[in-house]
DNA sequence: CCGTCGGGATGAAACGATTCAGATCGTGGG
DNA sequence: CCCACGATCTGAATCGTTTCATCCCGACGG
C-alpha cells in the first residue's frame, strides 16, 4: 500500500476515464452495464475509498454536522447525542460530538474547529445566557440549531423544553405533598436552564405560604449534589424537601442524606430533573421531571438536515418546544406506589 | 456573506500573493513585518477561516482522530473519551466520537466513515472478540490503537486493563468475605472483557470449595442488571453474592434486590466493575473494580499521536496494560467502613 | 444515403490550500 | 563596479474529486 488508491488508479485499472469512475459512484444509472461492472471490480480490487476532503472541496458541502454539548458526563446529553446521531445517519450525515464542559473558551475552540472543517451545520447547547456561541456562528454563516435553549427572535431553529413549566411541575408536586420549606439545589446558576427551573418553582410557590431556599452549587454533577446536601443538613429549620436542578445533583443529595441517616422521603423528599436512567435505578428511585432527550436530539438533527439539505432555501426557522413531564417515584411519596 | 472568503480574497485584499498569505499563516517568521500585519488585518477583516478540507487534500494528513466506543451510555466510556479528547487537544488534534453500541454493522459503518474522512488514526474499542474491525483497519492502512483490549501480536498499539486480574480481585474479595455461592452477571458474553473477568473469577475460586453461577444477560446496562437480579432472586439456594461484569449491571441488580426487600450486603453482597461515578453515589455505595478510564483514553490518544506525528516512522508498537484496583464500599462490607 | 438522436464515455476546468523553484531587491565584500 | 547573498515575495503545479461541454457511434426515420 503506497498511499491509498485514487480515482485515477481505478480508472487506469478499469480502462476508463476518471469521469466514468465518478459516474459509477455517483450516478450509476448513466453508465453502461459492462463498464459499471468493470469499474466496480477495480474499486473492489484496489480497495479504493473515496477521499471525502476532495469531494468536499469540489462540491462545497460537508457530510458531517458538529454537536457541542454542555456535559458529556451527564447522561441526559448522552441520550440527546444518541438521538441526534440516529437522525443524522438517517440523513446520510455523520456527527462530531464535542464537550464544551460549560467552558466558554472550550466552546469557542470547538466552534472554530467546526468552522475549519466546514461542517454542514452545528447543533449547539450554549454555555452562556448571552449566546456568544450563537453569535459567532451567525457571524461565520454556519447554519445551526440551538438545543435545550429557546432561540430568541427568529435567528435560528431551536429545540427546547419549557423549563419554567418543568420547575413549576416539580415545586407544585412538592407543595401538594405538603412541603412548605423547599430547597433549590442550583441556586442562581448562570445557565439559563437552571434559572428558568428556579423561576418556575418560584411561580408555583407564589402566594402559597411556602418558601424556596437557594442552595448554590459550583457544578451540576454528583459531587456538587453531595456538597449541597451536606449544607442542606446544616440548615435550621431543615427544609423538608429539595428540588434539584438536575438528576446528578439529586443523586448526590440522596447520597448525602443516606450518609447522615436520613430517610428519603420521610425526612427529606427529593425531586430531580431530566429523568436520566440512573434516576429510576437509584436505590430510592427518584421523582424527576422528564425531558425527552432523544427526541430533542433527533428533532434538532432533522431540522438541521432540512435547513442544509436540498430545498433548504425554502427553510423557515422554527422553534420546537417540548413539554416536560413529572415522573413520580419513591423519593417523594411516603406511601409506596403500586409497582 | 456570499460564501466564505478564500485565501485568494485575502491575498487580493492585502495586495500580496496567495503564497505569502499561506506563509503568514504557517510560517510567519519568513514574512516581513509590514506584510505580515497587512495580511493579518485582511484576514481579520474578511473573517477568513482556513478550509481544512483543502489543506488536508494538499498536505495529505488530517487533524482529526476517530474514537469508536462500545457504549456511550456507559460512563466508563465517557470518561475514556474525555481523556482521549484531552490528550488529542494537547497534540492539536480533534476527536470524532462515535458509538458502535456493540453492533458489528455499526462498527463497520463508522470505520468506513473514518476511512472516507481520512482521519489521522482511530482509537477502537472492538465490538467482537475476533477483531474484524481491527482487520479492516489494517487492510485499509489506517493507524489505530486498540483500547480496552490487548492487541494480539505486534500488529498495533493497545491500551488495556488486566481483566483476568480484575475478575480475580473481585472474586477473591467475596471469597475472603466468606461467600461460597457467587453469581456472575455477564455469563458467557461474547465481549472479551466479560469473558476475561469471568475467567479471573473462576481462577480465584478454583480449589476453594466455592462455585460461580452464570447469569446470562442480553445487554450490559441497568435494565439487564435488573433482569439478572430478578432471576438471581429465584435461584435456590440463593447465591449470597454477585459479581457483575460492570457497574451498570450492578446498579440494576442493586435495584432488584431493594425491590424484593433484600438488604445489601447482609442478604446479598454485590461487586461491580469499572468504578464509575454512580457506583460511589449509589445509596448503597458499590464495591467495584476500578479501571483508570481517563488515563486509558489519554494514553491511547498519546500513542496514536506519537505514531502518526512527525518521527512516526521510528514508532514501535507498544502494549500498555493497566492494573485494576479493588475499591471496597458498603455493598460488600457488613461492618460499615470508616468514613 | 443523410441527418438526427441519444446513450455512453471522455477530458479538462475548478475547488482552496501548500509548496517550491525562481524572481526581485538591497547590501556588503572584493 | 560587479557579484554573491539573504531576505522577501511571486506564481504555478499539485492534491482527488465532481461536473459539464463534447465527442463517438450505432440506430432510425425520411
Amino acid at each position: 500500500m503506497g498511499g491509498a488508491a485514487s480515482i485515477k488508479d481505478v480508472a487506469r485499472a478499469a480502462g476508463v476515464s476518471v469521469g466514468t469512475v465518478s459516474n459509477v459512484i455517483n450516478r450509476p444509472e448513466t453508465v453502461g452495464e459492462g463498464t459499471r461492472a468493470r469499474v466496480r471490480a477495480a474499486i473492489e480490487q484496489l480497495g479504493y475509498v473515496r477521499d471525502e476532503s476532495a469531494r468536499q472541496l469540489r462540491s462545497g458541502s460537508s457530510r458531517i454536522i458538529g454537536l457541542l454539548v454542555l456535559d458529556l458526563g451527564n447522561p441526559f446529553f448522552v441520550s440527546l447525542a444518541r438521538g441526534a446521531e440516529q437522525a443524522a445517519r438517517a440523513a446520510g450525515l455523520g456527527v462530531m460530538v464535542c464537550n464544551s464542559a460549560q467552558q466558554l473558551a472550550d466552546e469557542a475552540d470547538y466552534l472554530a474547529l467546526f468552522a475549519e472543517q466546514r461542517v454542514r451545520g452545528v447543533l449547539l447547547t450554549p454555555a452562556d445566557a448571552e449566546g456568544s456561541g450563537a453569535a459567532a456562528l451567525r457571524r461565520s454563516g454556519v447554519p445551526f440549531v440551538l438545543v435545550d435553549r429557546l432561540a430568541a427572535g427568529l435567528e435560528a431553529c431551536s429545540v427546547s423544553v419549557d423549563d419554567v413549566g418543568g420547575g413549576a411541575l416539580a415545586a407544585g408536586h412538592l407543595l401538594e405533598s405538603g412541603h412548605r420549606r423547599i430547597a433549590f439545589a442550583g441556586g442562581r446558576h448562570r445557565l439559563q436552564q437552571v434559572a428558568d427551573r428556579r423561576r418556575g418553582a418560584l411561580q408555583a410557590l407564589a402566594g402559597r405560604d411556602a418558601v424556596l431556599l437557594d442552595l448554590e452549587v459550583d457544578g451540576l454533577d454528583v459531587a456538587a449534589g453531595r456538597d449541597a446536601g451536606a449544607r442542606l443538613l446544616g440548615m435550621s429549620p431543615r427544609p423538608t424537601a429539595a428540588f434539584c436542578a438536575n438528576d446528578l445533583l439529586a443523586l448526590g443529595m440522596l447520597q448525602a442524606a443516606f450518609a447522615a441517616g436520613l430517610r428519603v422521603p420521610e425526612d427529606l423528599a427529593i425531586v430531580g430533573y431530566d429523568d436520566i436512567e440512573f434516576a429510576a435505578a437509584a436505590a430510592v428511585p427518584l421523582t424527576s421531571v422528564r425531558q425527552p432527550a432523544e427526541a430533542m436530539g433527533r428533532t434538532a438533527a432533522e431540522m438541521l438536515a432540512e435547513e442544509t439539505g436540498p430545498g433548504g432555501a425554502a427553510h423557515r426557522h422554527r422553534q420546537v418546544v417540548f413539554e416536560p413531564e413529572l415522573v413520580v417515584r419513591r423519593s417523594t411519596s411516603v406511601v409506596p406506589l403500586p409497582g
